[in-house]
DNA sequence: GCTTGACCTGGAGCCCACTCCAGGTGGCAT
DNA sequence: ATGCCACCTGGAGTGGGCTCCAGGTCAAGC
């Protein structure tokens, strides 16, 4: 089974050596093992363990909770029901942001096409200086 | 033209008291108007700003860049092709955010689907106490 | 005429999630 | 033996984005 050093772990995982201790600190992770130096050898459970908490950091999920949830995997079999739970709420929100993302992302969408549209149209003849409604569409639309 | 009081824009907007005071601070907002008392009165224009903005927070765009896209739009119409660019930009970026998103969905999935085989494995006639099998799934899974 | 409530100001404070720092250790390469 | 590098510690500092507070002003209702 192999360990990985600090500076390996931060590579594959993307979390900095500070956070990684961190995490250990705040006991997102549970005391990693060390050398006779002294200096955090992590093992292959360690860093799938990172995995998940880079999941679930990367949807959202505030500390906080995800202290809760490393609490219910210490807590073994018997919380697996909870887990399940824990992850559904979170799975539900996730959910829910990606939606939200997309209205918002449409409605930026549309506004870069209104952009296009008053590109063309300032591309065009020119509808004469003093034109109101060209002003409206500006106004209504920033 | 209505006109709105504070009150009435952050129940609209979402956005708190504080946070519109905030951001006419900052400059996020333009000074709005005041009556007499001095009291804030908000143009449908400004609430329609503050709905370009609620879209831009909700896609994750920091304020320092909501800063420059409001400076491009004080700008005037020269500055439609830069709003462009910024726009595109920033939808590039949901969009990445959306299938990172979807990808960590995917994994949460998986891992309360491994959870509900365990748990119906549990319910099973019970393979022995001494599962060596069974822990390892446990380790490599929390 | 007094309370209530919505609003005002400047400035301080807060929360989250890191991030940085000073000062130190141990091991390997030249 | 002398660098140098990766790592260690405890604790302070940072940045983003609000949020709260004290103390004050008006307007309307009882």
């Amino acid at each position: 089974m192999s360990i990985y050093t600090p500076g390996q772990v931060a590579e594959e995982t993307g979390f900095s050596l500070d956070t990684l201790r961190y995490y250990e600190r705040i006991g997102l992770l549970e005391p990693i093992e060390r050398n006779s130096a002294g200096q955090r050898r992590f093992s292959e459970e360690d860093v799938g363990w990172l995995g998940m908490v880079r999941c679930l950091r990367d949807t959202g999920m505030p500390i906080a909770e995800m202290l809760r949830f490393t609490a219910l995997v210490r807590g073994g079999r018997q919380t697996i029901g909870e887990r399940i739970t824990l992850l559904e709420a979170h799975d539900r929100e996730v959910e829910e942001q990606i939606s939200r993302l997309r209205e918002r992302q449409a409605a930026i969408q549309r506004k870069i096409h209104h952009y296009r549209d008053l590109l063309t149209e300032q591309a065009d003849p020119a509808p004469c200086a003093e034109d109101p409604a060209g002003r409206a569409a500006e106004a209504a639309s920033n």
